[in-house]
DNA sequence: TTGTAGGCGTTATCAG
DNA sequence: CTGATAACGCCTACAA
């Protein structure tokens, strides 16, 4: 493997010029880059990216820590965030967080600045610890559907949603509308709900009574979705209309609704929340987020960041759009 | 941020010991060891990992190369990936590839040994160039669901897969029965079919005609298949059963079959290749493959080499299974 | 068993 | 504009 000496011997230069032709550096003439480039293709020369992050000390890599779902948002996310990267010269690197104690090792280590630049950080509540070493330290991060305050973060407005499927709901002439729920921490079950308090918005508004069984929260799965509304149907009065906090929960409320011998929609009505080819399959009545959208801007968020790291945190939201198809119908009188 | 000049001075030793220590190396006292650790907490010292690299030349990541398509399978790929990663202080670098142009980048940087140490290679044929590379560098690779003479691999038999899918539509009584394959190249239309060999061995043994028009080659996406399918049911007698290549197509098939009114099964049989949770929903008949098994094997594969870089390399294959569902039925007469 | 010194391939900072 | 040269933080012989 030759390296930058062997260039500069070749091609009769120093190194430093080496350097500023291969990183673009100002007051190079014509005539020297020419010769050093020559002198790289003769060689086969590349630079070794591992050197030169830690002559730099930056990586170019930003990593993207996310809990290991397995939901089609996740691919629409992941490519967002290839696009957001293209163009640039950015490498990913994926940390997969499978419960607590991984989420808080992983935040821990990238704020410490090791192999990456910044953090994308994918439908994770950080632990506090995560936003104080934010404003001490440089390291950029970007939230991605998730908020708060003190950070960058890109997302929607998850209680806005939940208003717009449950007026949907009422509007259609539901007036016992469920609300399955998944916890906003996703490593913590008894953390507060993603949406709960924009589904009690939407009741209160509409004079409707709030029937505390019919709130429930549930794994982020189909099972989740499908053991929730067991729960509702041991109910005297059960639901009409359920909305549901995500995609597979849905889908999971639809087929185990259908296996039960209920008409969806007729016997129950379904809203889901995020949307893929899928619910598209299954004529499932949901939110659209845009999550491609999301991993695209939030990327460009972080990439921007890190181009000019005293720029001001912002916070972007995505608006959200109900999607009719199938799953939702008036109920039955 | 403490380097581990600082920690020796605090413990009052030299940084041989503590790399020494840090890296668990042989011939620490306890006491050393103790004095060591202690310092390293005192100080919330962490090496810094871009240096770790650039001194021991080896970067303790491993990157997967992927082409940048959307299917559930890449999940449970990746699900399987993490699994054979977990324990090991391995970290993943993605590299999403959208065309031939960055598949050869993307290969010919990842010989270089640049900032990994090993590739995963999913789905990808790699280019003649890469093999060589191979043999002559010490580069491991491990090759998942495709499969190359020279290189590891972990996959499946696409040939015998499809035999198995082509025997049961026979049984059941379909004698016109129809290919939807794919290029084994994602990024070469032109290059043979993933497994259009094995649905010709079938038929053949079968003593079935060969129909040209029975097997088409396309996309892999839903559009694919639902293309596929059309030019199917322009010929004067369309087949009554399709096997279709992956899941995705099969799905195309089933909802464009049913699109046009017809009953799947009983006016089309459909067989799709590789499973989830969405062909559960959809009740796809399926060759299931053992994609998140194939991950994790693929990965302590590489794991191995990289801890012993002369070893063989092997292929692993792993058998695959009729998943029967509710897409195939016999044909009407 | 422990400490020391040299090297890894860049980048970046200076003089020239 | 260009060429030395000093970091960068760690690993690893090798010497003690």
């Amino acid at each position: 493997m030759p390296t930058i000496e062997d260039v500069a011997r070749e091609a009769g230069v120093g190194i430093g010029s080496v350097s500023r032709v291969l990183n673009g550096g100002p007051y190079v003439s014509d005539a020297l880059r020419e010769r050093v480039l020559a002198a790289i293709e003769r060689l086969g020369y590349r630079p070794s990216p591992v050197a030169r992050a830690f002559g730099a000390r930056r990586t170019r890599t930003i990593e993207l820590l996310v809990p290991l779902f397995m939901a089609p948002c996740f691919l629409q996310a992941l490519r967002g965030i290839e696009e957001g990267l293209s163009g640039s010269h950015y490498a990913l690197l994926v940390r997969t967080i499978q419960d607590a104690g991984d989420r808080d090792r992983a935040f821990e280590e990238c704020c410490r600045r090791g192999q990456s630049d910044g953090a994308l950080v994918l439908w994770l509540t950080p632990p506090s610890s995560f936003f104080e070493r934010l404003t001490l330290d440089p390291v950029p991060a970007v939230l991605l559907n998730v908020t708060a305050d003190e950070a960058r973060s890109v997302g929607v407005d998850h209680d806005a949603s939940a208003r717009d499927a449950v007026d949907y709901c009422i509007r259609i002439g539901h007036r016992r509308i469920a609300l399955v729920d998944r916890a906003i921490d996703a490593f913590d079950p008894a953390s507060h709900g993603l949406c709960v308090d924009g589904y009690r918005q939407a009741l209160l508004q509409a004079g409707l009574p709030r029937v505390k069984a019919y709130e429930q929260k549930a794994d982020f799965s189909q099972m989740g979705g499908a053991m929730a509304l067991q729960t509702f149907l041991e109910q005297s009065e059960p639901p009409t209309a359920v909305v549901a906090a995500s995609e597979v929960q849905a889908i999971g409320i639809v087929l185990a609704a259908r296996d039960r011998g209920w008409r969806v929609p007729g016997d129950l009505s379904v809203v889901g929340y995020s949307d893929s080819q899928y619910s598209e399959y299954l004529g499932l009545t949901t939110i659209g987020v845009p999550v491609q959208d999301i991993g695209r801007e939030a990327t460009r968020m972080l990439l921007a960041a890190l181009a000019d790291p005293a720029s001001a945190p912002q916070s972007i939201f995505r608006p959200t759009e109900l999607l009719v198809r199938a799953t939702c119908g008036p109920p039955r009188s």
